[in-house]
DNA sequence: GGCACTGTTGCAAGCGCGTGCAAAACGAAC
DNA sequence: GTTCGTTTTGCACGCGCTTGCAACAGTGCC
């Protein structure tokens, strides 16, 4: 492959008639460059087709312009669509996306974090698993920004951009109320993250204020699927919950399919539902579900804005963390109060 | 952000007390270290959280080992998974991948096959839109491989990956007929790409062969709300369809939903539907949806391996095209014939 | 014409790495 | 100990770029 067919500032400078140096300039805003020079040099770069090498710029500079995601489970739509929108925003502060996968293996995260380091990017935004504190520090002492969203760590230096996850469960206890709901559950995954396990908790001491006790049932990952499996645990209970709050709007899908497939209940009439995401298929009509709204664009501005001022490189050690507030999308999973 | 504190080979080098090329070598694959350094120096880069600068040796070898991944709408079902299937492939094959969202802005493929020039990617896979040939050409002759997704082209030079779409209308058609459906429809978006127009053309040929007529209406994007307004024009007419294609799985999910809640029709009784993509959520019990796959595995296995063999540079002015099946995937949205 | 000042330009060094080449080290065979 | 063949090693150059520095115009003013 290697064909060394890229054009470089040589062969414009050259062409133009000018030095390698007034190419570069050229390129280089705020470089001083007379009008003339730089108009003969634009054009001869366009003539060649040169574009300036980002690799070489970024051995110079110090500064890659790459920003690594490092993602799990991409083909699920609130993971989507938190992608989407970090990408555009961090195109538009003139960087560029990195990608790395770690669905496959173990240790991935880690792996994942190498590979930044490698390509020197001048950042990297966790948005599934947790590093190892190792790596973390060997990031920040390379003088790469770390975000972490949604993965609730202690560790001084990275951004971490939270959600109010307890409250959330704690507002939507008193909406089961309201309700009428007199037996409340709370679907869970057996992933126990930090932010599905604080709307566990949230939802169950705001429930036991309010006197209603709440059964819990963690299965599996956060999918349709297990979805589907909680509620053939659940409802066929002695005691059936009348009022479920899910975990993610992907456990919600399942469960209602399940409630009303293969249970024939009807909701809200005879079970109220909600889950938190807001998915798109949230507002589907076949689930019309009421719903917590990750604040998808708010998370993404936060994050690049934190990265655009240089993470605070004053003050590294400070703890910096954001939470934000998901806001509830009212639909008719549940029975008006 | 220029804090220059990334360890080089150098400090490796002195630590180890070698040379920096040992050092060098040590990474490199093949190259010629006795087991003695080699120990030595990884003991080393190790102790100092050493990592190969990938952008230099992208400089020296005319090879960044990077891809670029040109998208858009990558919160769709279809996308997401095509894209974590791709990702996936390519970290597999040693490559690492960048991605560039052109949702926004106008002329945004050209731009972003210019960021991967910049990058000196090592190929570009194109999933949306289709780039101006003089970029293409610029691409190619700078050595960059190019893959195309269900964007028929016919430009010489990349390597194009298709479906029979045509073929697929045609078999949906006779499964339409063989339920016994009597006025069938096709519901497309105006988006016009040939992969949708494919589909389009290959099922009213179809079904004109089989003796029946087909009512074509097209609206909006590719997605759900798209599917709605479809179904309410096309559910209102005074001959109303019993049996319509959609062009993708969201418009059959919101034509579903909307033929279901707003004019309470049951699938498959009153109604069959079929789509195209088999997007996780034709799956799910509240739609239950026969669909076409797409063979989104063997889609990135043929673009991974086409890219990893060099991308046959031998014959670069041969049309490289492959065309894959989608297969039908048999629910319940279709009356058994 | 001489001067100081502002604005451009070229030179050359260096970013971190790979690699050809020749010197050095090693080992075996005499 | 000498010779030859095989690794191994270090040197030095170059990949394409940025940038400090010094040389160079150009301008306005005395």
């Amino acid at each position: 492959m290697p064909s060394k067919l890229f054009v470089s500032a040589q062969e414009v400078a050259e062409r133009a008639g000018v030095s390698r140096s007034a190419v570069s300039r050229t390129f280089t805003p705020g470089a001083s460059v007379s009008a003339d020079t730089r108009r003969r040099v634009l054009e001869a770069a366009e003539a060649l087709g040169y574009h300036v090498n980002h690799l070489a710029r970024g051995l110079m500079r110090n500064e890659s312009g790459i920003v690594c995601l490092i993602v799990s489970d991409v083909a699920t739509p609130y993971r989507s669509a938190l992608l989407r929108e970090l990408t555009i925003q961090l195109q538009n502060a003139g960087k560029v996306a990195m990608f790395v996968n770690t669905d496959r293996s173990d240790g991935s995260v880690d792996r994942a974090l190498q590979q930044a380091i490698r390509y020197r990017a001048d950042a990297s935004i966790i948005l599934s698993g947790l590093p190892d504190k190792s790596i973390t520090q060997l990031c920040l002492r390379s003088g790469q920004r770390l975000v972490l969203i949604n993965r609730d760590d202690d560790q001084p230096g990275p951004l971490k951009i939270n959600l109010d996850d307890y409250e959330s469960g704690g507002r939507i206890a008193t909406a089961f109320v309201r309700a009428g709901c007199k037996t409340l559950a709370f679907a869970n995954s057996e992933a126990g993250t930090p932010s599905l396990m604080g709307r566990e908790r949230g939802f169950i001491a705001a429930a036991t204020k309010l006197g209603l006790e709440v059964v819990v049932e963690r299965y599996g990952s956060t999918g349709y699927e297990a979805g589907r499996v909680l509620a053939q645990r659940m409802l066929t209970r002695a005691e059936r919950p009348d009022g479920v709050f899910c975990a993610t709007d992907l456990l919600a899908c399942g469960f209602m399919d399940a409630a009303r497939h293969q249970f024939g209940l009807s909701i809200p009439d005879q079970l109220c539902v909600a889950g938190f995401d807001d998915i798109e298929q949230a507002s589907w009509s076949s689930f019309n579900l009421t719903t917590f709204a990750q604040p998808v664009m708010a998370i993404a501005t936060q994050a690049v804005k934190w990265l655009a001022s240089g993470g605070h490189e004053d003050e590294p050690d400070q703890a910096h963390s954001v939470r934000l507030k998901a806001e509830l999308i009212w639909r008719g999973s549940i029975r008006k109060g």
